[in-house]
DNA sequence: GCGTTGCAAATTGTCGACAATCGACATTCG
DNA sequence: CGAATGTCGATTGTCGACAATTTGCAACGC
């Protein structure tokens, strides 16, 4: 094993680098491309929950190899958006009910720890840009986007996380925030009350800006847990 | 885009496979070798952090080609073992003390959760489980095995998240594990009393036992805070 | 009729080769 | 002499093809 000297390392952890002059115009990868593709498919149901996706299949389609259809597939698979079965392929993964509730039991967990890391160090930026976002769900409720309106929702749960501080932390929130938004795209639609949600979102900056971890930790799994009871209700008709 | 009509989905999570008659004797997929081939040659230095891993140089000395090497290199990567850089190539995760001080600070949320998801049921079984793997302990304390002893009580806190219930908390506390053995295997040896590392396992044996989610948090938090302080402060000698 | 066995098609795993891209060095121009 | 530019080697990204394995179906025997 031959042991490569230090080739330069990459210092900064990957997402960390300093403000771009130029907006990086690295055209997405094939493989990013692809992955996309994949993606929206799934979401938009063109491959039902199960369905196996076939390489070769999936590379004519598009005109490629299937080399990096295959990475593309990997890519989903740590998205937790299908399943890799040694030797059989790549499967459009399945939710259950229970997969859901822990989905949401785990998110609900990161968010209680990340407004505990953040009690009391909220500063004036991170506080204007939490109350922007709220902002922005209600104005998305007036607009009446839904899709929109929850990527947005995502985002300010996202900030918190960004904003306590832990990368390893906002990896595993991205991770499942994968996973949530295809949980989401599977039941169609949530049918709530966008204003609503829009709402329940203020509590979760008031505890924040009180300081105060425990007061956080209760709006927090308030919000999650009714979010949760939601999904999982709905899960059941699919 | 072509819609393969469901085939068979694999039901289960992969993971939760039922108990196999045979032992699958699907002799180690080329990719998990490799894989695994690398993880050690990391984790023995084989390989400085920040250096870069040459697919074609390592398929060269593996007697292999650079495909299954590229998806061994992924599967590290989400591993958190190595890092891909687009048009680069993947590098050895460099660790600093505050990306070990995140994963430990996210270990402690896990296992408060995983404490409270736990409390007040704890079954005889699980109970006499996670007390042999506390004698266990022991004994590999009194043999002196400081690897296998840092292997097993790895795998006392996993059984808690294995009891908690909630499989993807379990994929989480997983994927920690590997960053937590690398963090570990790159200071060294922790130059702890094995005997004491042991005993420090009982009060959280004890918490569960009375069902009280609270003082389960506070003995996981100072049993696992105390590692935290000490691996990260042993850290910076490296 | 039902389970078993053997074959054929389909699909994944692996390979070697080519093209695109990146980093480093030498060169040229101010 | 320093900075920008051109060139070259090295390495990754992608491709098409072959080998190994699995799956579905059909023939066979009990």
């Amino acid at each position: 094993m031959t042991a490569t000297g230090p080739t330069r390392p990459p210092h900064s952890a990957p997402g960390t680098q300093a403000t771009p002059q130029l907006a990086a115009l690295t055209q997405d990868d094939l493989v990013n491309r692809i992955a996309q593709v994949l993606t929206e498919a799934i979401m938009k149901g063109g491959f039902a929950p199960g369905a196996r996706l076939t390489e070769a299949t999936i590379a004519r389609d598009l005109g490629v190899s299937r080399a990096p259809v295959r990475e593309a597939a990997r890519l989903l698979e740590n998205r937790g958006l299908v399943v890799a079965v040694p030797r059989r392929g790549f499967f459009v993964r399945s939710f259950d009910a229970a997969d859901l509730d822990q989905i949401y039991d785990l998110r609900m967990c990161l968010e209680r720890h990340a407004g505990g890391l953040l009690a009391g160090r909220l500063t004036s930026e991170m506080d204007a840009a939490l109350s922007a976002q709220v902002q922005l769900l209600h104005r998305l409720a007036e607009a009446g986007d839904g899709d929109r309106q929850i990527e947005e929702d995502l985002k300010f749960h996202r900030m918190i996380c960004v904003f306590a501080g832990n990368r390893r932390l906002l990896k595993v929130f991205d991770e499942l925030t994968a996973e949530t938004r295809y949980g989401i795209a599977m039941i169609g639609r949530l049918y709530d009350d966008p204003h609503e949600i829009a709402r329940t979102h203020e509590p979760l900056l008031d505890a924040l800006r009180s300081g105060d971890a425990t007061s956080f930790a209760e709006a927090s799994d308030y919000h999650i847990g009714t979010a949760r009871q939601r999904v999982v209700a709905m899960f059941g008709p699919g």
